[in-house]
DNA sequence: ACAAAAGTGTTTCGACTACACCCATGG
DNA sequence: CCATGGGTGTAGTCGAAACACTTTTGT
């Protein structure tokens, strides 16, 4: 589609900003999803990121064209995530990034340049519960949280339903909730820095520092992705973007225990994704320490008989 | 949040564009959402946008006072849809928005200027069910699929899947993938307009034109937002934004039914809307037609009982 | 043999559906 | 008394959770 018209009224009043395109590129490798991140000029670690190619007809082209030139990877599934706009406002400028998340297969995704793959999970301990659940946050979350909802019941019920305390539920989708309540709390790094940046006070004397900081607000457009595929998992076929396009169930399992942070009961797994249709056998197997497991491929077909083909996580009443 | 620090490489790599809001506001009256219109000055139809002002330190109070500015209306709910960046396209600029959904009490949002409250189901015929199944599905819409899809099976699958032909269940979150095929086959004005425009070809032959059109993709923005509505009924308790503090349950009801798209079993939507806890009665009554219907109120205590608090439409399985 | 990993059967539970029925008011 | 809209009881169905158990390989 073109610009239909030209559209006086509307353009005059539109603004001159900076806008960008950044992406969180996601994959799975032993068990861990990681980020690719690049080392920026100050040391820090940000995604990727990059202009708006005036030659793309669609973001999206242009997003993919922007990955390509930055990392040297070629995305499979790419979606729109949230366009930031909050940070970076001077007089003269607003800087917007257009995030985009980006599910890719490790054994197709060369990081080149001065990128690495991180481990979410070192940007977020506090969201894997799949060796239990983590130590940090009795110890140090919830008694800076107490002591930040002590005044005032309001904070106390939002800092309840976002970390699951007092009768509430642990909610796996509320990552970028709990992210930002933290940087609130003043119990991410990013909080001290912005803080003194402005060279405003810190916003709590504590010296609590969880998971690693990420350069600008890049940890908290990670949290928005992994909440988003934490929430897709179960209503579309996603993880199937991250696999070989024959692997098996165990594989599977792993790969949606993985990013949805907990563990999952493994014969129900096995029949849920079978009854669901969301598999079928290739007849072929591969030996591990075992018996050897059977290997299986997406089928496509459940896409016409559901409407919604998911893998559904427990939390998804 | 302010910008941490110049990041030259970063900012360096951006391009100036033309970037603004829009809102998609939506509220329900006598049964039929509708959707805040504008008349533009070619007498087209377009829903409120502006720039983006500085002094707002987030997008979404820019956004607020942009509405507050263009429309008079004050705004309850409001959550951010999506960027659309790829109309709009010359050599020298972009055109991109960033397109908020905000519900509305009717009551409470006067409009003002030159604008009216236009029927959703005056863009989207197709998609209320609740007087049976559109006419125009059967008479218009499936024999344009099926000649568009005559010598491709991919194209045939999709067409099914998004309109629920061979089998395939009717999904109403599909607002926007329905709109976007009727686009590509060439049934509603905007594409004749669209091409037009680029000076090409008509994408059909057809005469049909679906629906009311609207200024440039702003009927693509209502999609998106009625598709939104339609999915996030079901998992937050958004309709409350829509109604006044007490309320009796068929006003809810009919409510959800209005955006769903579709009717509901009475005694079970009842039952579960209580069950879920989502309701608490009042004791008051209010004068009906037949046995007085008593007054129901929001109850807040479910956000922190329920990972996933809302009204669960049939097809949410 | 036995550990390790894959895979199956069966029961229980709870959410949602469908259907039949009762209640309170106005004309 | 009967039409209209409000409201309840109860049995059936389906999918998911929990638990116990079998199969096939490598060492």
């Amino acid at each position: 589609m073109t610009q239909p018209q030209v559209e006086t009224s509307r353009t005059a009043e539109r603004e001159r900003a900076d806008v960008g395109l950044c992406a969180v590129l996601l994959g799975v490798k032993d068990d861990q999803p990681e980020v690719l991140a690049l080392e920026d000029a100050h040391g820090g670690l940000a995604i990727a990121h990059g202009a708006i190619d005036d030659i793309d007809t669609t973001l999206e082209r242009a997003l993919r064209r922007m990955v390509e030139r930055t990392v040297g990877a070629h995305l499979a599934y790419v979606e729109q995530l949230y366009t930031f706009g909050d940070r970076g406002r001077d007089p003269q400028r607003r800087a917007l990034t257009i995030a985009y998340l980006a599910l890719v297969r490790r054994e197709i995704a060369p990081a080149r340049h001065r990128s690495q793959w991180l481990p979410c999970y070192q940007l977020f301990p506090w969201e894997d519960f799949r060796a239990g659940r983590p130590e940090q946050i009795d110890r140090l979350i919830v008694p800076a949280l107490r002591s930040w909802a002590k005044d005032d019941p309001r904070r106390g019920l939002r800092a309840d339903i976002t970390f699951g305390l007092s009768g509430s539920a642990w909610d796996p989708h509320r990552v970028l909730e709990r992210y930002e309540l933290l940087y609130e709390v003043g119990l991410v790094d990013e909080a001290r820095r912005d803080a003194q940046q402005r060279g405003n006070q810190l916003p709590s004397a504590s010296e609590i520092a969880l998971g690693r900081p990420m350069a600008l607000d890049h940890r908290r457009i990670v949290a928005t992705a992994l909440g988003r595929v934490r929430g897709k998992l179960s209503y579309r076929p996603v993880v199937f973007e991250m696999l070989p396009s024959e692997f098996t169930l165990s594989q599977l399992q792993r790969l949606v225990e993985a990013l949805a942070g907990f563990t999952l009961h493994t014969p129900n797994f096995r029949r849920l994704v079978s009854a669901a249709g969301l598999v079928e056998p290739t007849g072929h197997h591969r030996p591990t320490g075992g018996r050897p497991a059977e290997l299986f491929r997406f089928r496509g077909d459940v896409l016409r008989e559901r409407p919604t083909p998911g893998v559904g996580l427990p939390g998804a009443r």
